[in-house]
DNA sequence: CAGCATCCATTGAGATACTG
DNA sequence: CAGTATCTCAATGGATGCTG
């Protein structure tokens, strides 16, 4: 919910930063174009193959947020064929800093949450 | 996606494990539930008022599922009327520690987001 | 009080086809 | 090559009412 339950008039634009910038990241393909733009700039095509199973009608319109967001840059070069180059900007490369440090707690963590997903499962 | 574009028969419970975490501490409320825990055990009614704006639905579902995952804890009290009181498991406080990394870029970066957000809205 | 069942609205995301 | 447009389906999430 972006309101609050009364209908307060809120002038401020985001009621919460946490929760604007974990619906950004959190959906399913910001992250991985984020981690995936961490080496170094790519074409729209050669993020396509990096992450794999991305549809373009996805992976454009998440470029397309992060663009606005302003943690990609989008450059285009006007030649035939066309060629597109996406690179982290500033904040991009900010913000995967404490990306960084939940990757590794999933990678350290994850089997465990499956145990107990999976005992939970089975008690069931 | 879970699979691959192949169907190469995968053995493994969950293919990726950043974005099996991300989806859940990424869904709307799992992020506000772990960070309400924060201070300690909380009643469900009043982990309802401490959110604010989340149902007794979603709160519901979203504590099951972290119940599942092993991070958060249910203790039912046999009175009437019925008392349950949550808390963060050890693995569920693990977890807090790279979510304030991301609480604090949030709050230090959300400002320039919005702001690049609009540039954006207005040059349209 | 806690929380499940049901129903409904909104959004996310895939497939496909078309364009500069 | 790098997209956009359209359509469709599934998943999320909200509202409400009922129960132990």
């Amino acid at each position: 919910m972006e309101r609050p339950l009364d209908d307060t008039p809120f002038t401020f634009e985001e009621p919460c930063p946490i929760r604007d910038v974990l619906d950004r990241i959190g959906d399913q393909w910001s992250f991985l174009v984020l981690t995936g733009l961490e080496g170094g700039t790519m074409r729209f095509s050669e993020l396509m193959r990096a992450i794999g199973d991305v549809s373009k009608q996805m992976l454009s319109r998440t470029l397309r947020r992060l663009e606005e967001d302003g943690l990609v840059s989008r450059t285009v070069y006007p030649e035939v064929p066309p060629r597109v180059e996406y690179a982290l900007t500033e904040l991009g490369r900010s913000l995967l800093e404490p990306l960084r440090a939940l990757i590794r707690w999933a990678d350290d963590n994850h089997r465990t949450i499956v145990l107990s997903r999976r005992r939970v499962r089975d008690a069931a």
